[in-house]
DNA sequence: CCGTGATACTTGACGTCGCAAGTAACCTGG
DNA sequence: CCAGGTTACTTGCGACGTCAAGTATCACGG
């Protein structure tokens, strides 16, 4: 990591002001919402998320890890409150003895029903109501690249785990 | 916080998606950068860089916290470290005994200008050189207001400081 | 001048997350 | 079949940031 001499321009550095400032208090605001109005931290929300929108509702857990982008050891721990909750089951993947799946129960999607309304609420106060008329294709393509550093998701569980 | 029934436009979810995404990773990644190049939290590293294009280089804990988007208390340990180091001093204010101002050192100021290259590089890398083709303006502006609920920095210290 | 309430910051207790080390399971070569 | 290396997850530890409570200062009313 060498010197960098082209030092920015005005435009940009104005744009990295403003989103380096969203990302300090956008994450605390949704957060911030939904333990208020769910008791539950965004966190566990996507956690639940994630796993809902994959066939049999089953990931590996460094797979829901990557999808969450969370450390492995992060996702044990939040997994490990949810399951405390009832919110998902764990299974050892059938065709891997050192894998672990996170289920969702059906509590759990019942519980990610329940708090949908209040994430979407507030997403759209502090995000999507904001997007004004920017260009929403061209801005997800830029956003979609921020800090790729090789982080392909694609991988899926089997779909079998024992209890 | 009622039910919000509009449910997302696909264009808005495939948005948030990548927005979400990077809102975990981008700091991780700008912060890991700080730390392995330079041995400074970003935290820090933005404290120091708001104390400097500021006035005097002086600043309330207050406003800091507020300009840096950390909560006062957040403030407080960062200029903990900070003055451990000798980057930043501290003076009570000449105006209100209540109040204690963070002065940027020249130690400080020489740390911020090391360190500069090696964010301005992982910030290129992670975000600068991802943006493509879009609008920069009506990104901005549109990033500028997300999580807005009533951030006004505009204050500044008194501009003395006694020792 | 003094009491009451508000303001500015600090400190203590707590929760979360990442890294490094540890354990278990897989896999390849002999 | 088993030794050695790799992979998947969990646990110990430390860093960081928030909230709540505490201390010092200010500002207003009597």
């Amino acid at each position: 990591m060498g010197k960098a001499p082209e030092p920015l321009t005005d435009r940009e550095q104005a744009f990295l002001r403003a989103f380096a400032r969203a990302l300090m208090t956008v994450p605390r605001e949704l957060d911030a919402d939904l333990m208020r109005g769910e008791g539950m931290s965004a966190s566990e929300y996507f956690t639940l998320m994630h796993l809902s929108e994959v066939p049999g509702r089953s990931l590996r857990m460094s797979d829901l890890a990557t999808a969450a982008g969370l450390s492995v050891s992060g996702m044990t721990r939040i997994v490990q409150r949810l399951e405390a909750q009832g919110f998902v089951r764990r299974g050892k993947s059938t065709c891997d003895g050192r894998s672990w799946n996170a289920v969702l129960t059906d509590a759990g999607f019942q519980r990610l029903t329940e708090a949908w309304p209040t994430h979407l609420a507030s997403v759209r106060r502090h995000v999507i109501d904001h997007l004004g008329d920017v260009d929403l294709e061209a801005f997800t393509a830029a956003v979609l690249q921020f800090a790729s550093d090789g982080c392909v998701i694609g991988e899926r569980a089997d779909s079998a785990s024992a209890g």
